[in-house]
DNA sequence: CAAAAATAAGTGAATGTTTATTCACTTAAA
DNA sequence: TTTAAGTGAATAAACATTCACTTATTTTTG
């Protein structure tokens, strides 16, 4: 029996995410990806069910290579500023080093497949992230606020402040290059924000 | 001389946006627009150029109606806590009043056609919260924060809060629907993060 | 231990469908 | 009568997917 090669496997996944990228969901087509990953349209129906489930499972892949990456060295025992630094620094790190996985992600949030690919990948994160947030309310780390005030606030400016990043600008078309200094400071607000 | 149904015109474009959220830019055709339009194809091609100027001009038309909006009842030189306010009040009017207008263009902002629409809208915008945001630094109502961390801190929490409620869940699914509580309760937490 | 058989990987060309766009034409209003 | 709005059908290109086929590799057999 002849086994996959497993080059062509890793070609189409990578050309598949600087084909969305570049093109948009809009522009991406199994055509395209096969010529750009140098192999026949057919192969690709070999690796994937079709066009939907090579999407899917490509989204699943890279979001649960992000969050594993979010929870490198986080233990929901941790002290509350201490847990939020870690989760800052893996998903600075993360987001800075996988621009193009983080690109394509957003395509796929902002389209159909969004559903499919975030059931699957969510459930257990927002659980122990649940834990963590509670004890820290418990211990006097943290205000009493709804789990959703305390993620927008915890996160929403972090996740801005890379896709300034990675446009490479900001408001107003601004250049813009997101720095550990800029991080740290944008931290230490949300951290006095949240502080009971 | 006949002149343009304006009936037709609205129906054209209201569709497109329904297109657009309800399939992403990818399941947006303009014979699925004509069809669900009630037009012929070709009269499309009568209002806009091709498929590229009737997205991009639909993408300006309603990012303008946003900032318009956003920017009701605002003025520069208020006081920094009631400027931010009354914005945080405008985009979430305009956001719950026009979910399917936030929604498509959420799906732009994800797209290629992203520069061209950006490009066009958000010069005067970017440079009046310049002054205002200088002038509070200025007066020891904000702390001397980069423009972007500013931004990221005073705005991103509320967008995030508006997509929870827009998708009708938040973190790890959870349903979720927003109230001037949580919305006052967030902004509290923002402002105190801002102050000196 | 080699030759043959078996099996799945991989292919280029083809299929039928959908796409954006155009065109020759009709219709309504000025 | 003139003019632009509006049309349904047509066109060529691009699309997702399939198919008959070849190729590489493993397993079985003599």
């Amino acid at each position: 029996m002849r086994c996959r090669d497993e080059i062509k496997i890793q070609q189409v996944y990578q050309k598949a995410i600087e084909l969305i990228v570049n093109e948009g969901l809009n522009g991406f087509s199994m055509q395209k990806l096969a010529k750009a990953a140098g192999v026949s349209p057919a192969t690709l129906y070999i690796y994937y069910k079709d066009k939907d489930d090579l999407i899917t499972r490509l989204g699943i892949a890279e979001g649960k290579r992000m969050l594993e990456t979010t929870v490198d060295g986080f233990d929901q025992e941790m002290p509350f500023a201490e847990g939020l630094r870690v989760q800052w620094r893996n998903r600075a790190r993360f987001w800075l080093d996988n621009p193009m996985s983080v690109k394509c992600f957003e395509h796929l949030r902002h389209s159909p497949y969004r559903d499919k690919i975030f059931e699957t990948i969510q459930q257990d994160f927002a659980e122990a992230m649940g834990h963590f947030v509670r004890k820290a309310v418990r211990n006097g780390e943290l205000a009493p606020v709804p789990l959703e005030v305390y993620w927008s606030i915890a996160f929403a400016p972090l996740m801005n402040l890379v896709k300034y990043h990675l446009d490479g600008r900001s408001v107003g078309n601004k250049p813009f290059y997101l720095t550990d200094e800029i991080l740290n400071q944008t931290l230490d607000l949300v951290l006095k924000a949240l502080r009971p």
